[in-house]
DNA sequence: CATTAAACGGAGTGTTTACTCCGCTTGTCA
DNA sequence: TGACAAGCGGAGTAAACACTCCGTTTAATG
């Protein structure tokens, strides 16, 4: 009843909202950048502000990078979703080739986060569980339109999407490297024509 | 002309030597576990050592994460060169099945490094274009016996051993999973019979 | 404007971590 | 077995880090 966004919260001052969008984009380039052990203060220099700044918005750095992330993998949802529309069972590879090209570390930072004892289960749980059921769907339709081999489970194929995504990373996003090992996972994830 | 191991340097006392190995093998579980940002502390500890003892034998903890790598890729290459007896084309994919079952993390390993900035280029480079050497023979007999894609590079190619790898640590290097993935990342190298 | 609460910056705190130093222990060899 | 260098342990040091506190600034509102 108050604003559409932040529930709840009371408005936030502009200031205050510039501040908070500048922090988690610079977060989320120094993610990608350095990985989960970046520091606060590098993260505050950039963004123009002071540590304090920081810890306003996000009382801790987990807060900070869990944040970030879930924010990402709602993003990863939304594409998912939106691929849904393309007909056939080819939906599956417009969003491997959409999210290698697009967005950058989600889940392989994801997975940074939970190996390095990150955590953050509560608060990421929800938002991984909606993306894995997005990406299960484009699964099974890919199955029953014979596209998609039917062995392979959601699981398998979100491990193969985080390894390309790494894969991206390390060559440049549009590098042919990329491209290539991306048409080897797609080219493998198809049904054999022997089998 | 001193002794077969370790030229130019005195050989080591027998605790001395005993040390050293504990630690490197304490080291390798530890990278394993937690990644790149092990504490030295931990490493002395769990080898049965005191720090000192640590530093004596590895002047930096980027030198013992290097000496580590190294030994890994060194054994790595070691496999790649066995594996080139098996006839056909197919040595390449036992040695990916191989290494996936076998050796843990090394190359995962490498990136990890290389993204956390600890680099090493300098002593971990001919180790590593070792291993891309003994890599590219395997791949280029199998092309040559048209039983792997002609358009992949021994680069992509190492590129999916790491995201393999990366799948296997994962889910278990048994893993119902792990194995999936390899068959889907093999089925997708093979050259395809529509082109 | 004047008022005021929200937001800010950054010096300061406690902790963790890589690495050093040095007095003690132990393997080696005659 | 005795002498001694090689090796050891762990308290200590400095730097980096996450996070706090509070005096100052600033956006919002009448």
């Amino acid at each position: 009843m108050t604003s559409p966004k932040r529930p709840v919260q009371r408005r936030l001052r502009a200031d205050a909202a510039r501040n908070r969008a500048a922090i988690l984009a610079v977060t989320e380039a120094l993610l990608a950048e350095q990985g989960p052990s970046l520091s606060t203060e590098e993260v505050a220099r950039r963004a123009g502000v002071g540590v304090g700044t920081v810890f306003r918005h996000f009382p801790t750095k987990e807060r900070l990078l869990v944040t970030v992330v879930r924010a990402r993998l709602e993003r990863l949802t939304a594409q998912a979703d939106a691929v849904a529309a393309i007909p056939d069972g080819s939906a599956l590879f417009a969003l491997f080739a959409a999210v290698i090209e697009h967005t950058a570390s989600t889940p392989a930072v994801h997975h940074a986060l939970s190996t390095a004892g990150v955590d953050g289960e509560d608060v990421l749980g929800a938002a991984m569980a909606e993306f894995m059921a997005a990406l299960e769907r484009l699964v099974r339709r890919a199955q029953d339109a014979a596209v998609v081999r039917p062995d392979v489970t959601v699981a398998e194929v979100f491990d193969l999407l985080v390894a390309l995504v790494h894969v991206a990373e390390r060559r440049g996003r549009g590098s042919q490297g990329a491209q290539i090992a991306l048409r080897v996972v797609v080219d493998g994830l198809g049904v054999r024509p022997g089998a």
